[in-house]
DNA sequence: CTAAGACCTGACATTGACGTCAGAGGCAAG
DNA sequence: CTTGCCTCTGACGTCAATGTCAGGTCTTAG
């Protein structure tokens, strides 16, 4: 398929795509007047980079863990596997720290509602 | 205490702070010549604002929701308190994003350690 | 054949939370 | 008074993942 193709399938923009083939994340065929072209499964390889993008890798760490997807069985991925588990560490934190800021705006949620549940005795809802 | 102290204390670096004076989420009293003061107090609340910008709120949106902090018990903060919820689900919904990036990569990593345990069937934590 | 629409490269624009630097003034200790 | 450190304002720099535009080529439906 073509690169518009493989953007929506993938829920992309094209511009992204081409930012990804730089960045050495993405490979695409080209054909003999310079389109890329690209398999079904690049679709799901796109998907997986957007999610860890989600995840607040950049593309250059997305790069290096690259190898454990591509050939989990080869011996050189020493040092991506070890970007792996440092980055799967470093999400575990981040939810945390999250989920933190998430306990913070529930307490001042409660401490609201207590608030405007007094100024407006009988208008719950409003 | 003055912004160098404060900075030190609350864990930030004192451009930041001018930084979100400028973004009307902190404010402090000025000396004769110009130097801002600030109390015990504000510590909390620089550390509340680095938690909600870790938590991916904006300048902008944090400026939102502060009436909710600084004055909970007044009808003005209607709009605050709608953010509030707003800002509350949207981090709940990053963390369920970030718990699929780690299962993710959870899996990548139980199939790299898989192949890797049979390259080198002797030699673990090598 | 031809027009519309997808695609190409290259380059500049954007956004946000700072870093950093310049040039100037403030303040406590010796 | 001076030395050294802190502070001030203002302004430009940064970084990363895109958006966007220009000027040109390719493909395909009619």
């Amino acid at each position: 398929m073509r690169i518009g193709e493989l953007a929506g399938r993938a829920g992309v923009s094209v511009r992204s795509l081409r930012y990804y083939e730089e960045q050495g994340l993405l490979t695409s065929t080209r054909s003999p007047s310079g389109q890329r072209h690209y398999t079904e499964d690049e679709v799901e390889r796109v998907r997986l980079i957007q999610c860890l993008y989600a995840a607040g890798l950049s593309s250059r760490t997305i790069a290096e863990v690259l190898p454990c997807v591509d050939s989990p069985s080869e011996r050189n991925s020493d040092e991506a596997f070890e970007r792996l588990l440092q980055e799967r560490d470093r999400i575990s934190r981040h939810i945390d720290e999250l989920a933190r800021a998430r306990d913070a705006l529930d307490l001042l949620i409660d401490v609201n509602r207590a608030h405007r549940a007094q100024l407006t005795p009988r208008r719950p809802r409003a």
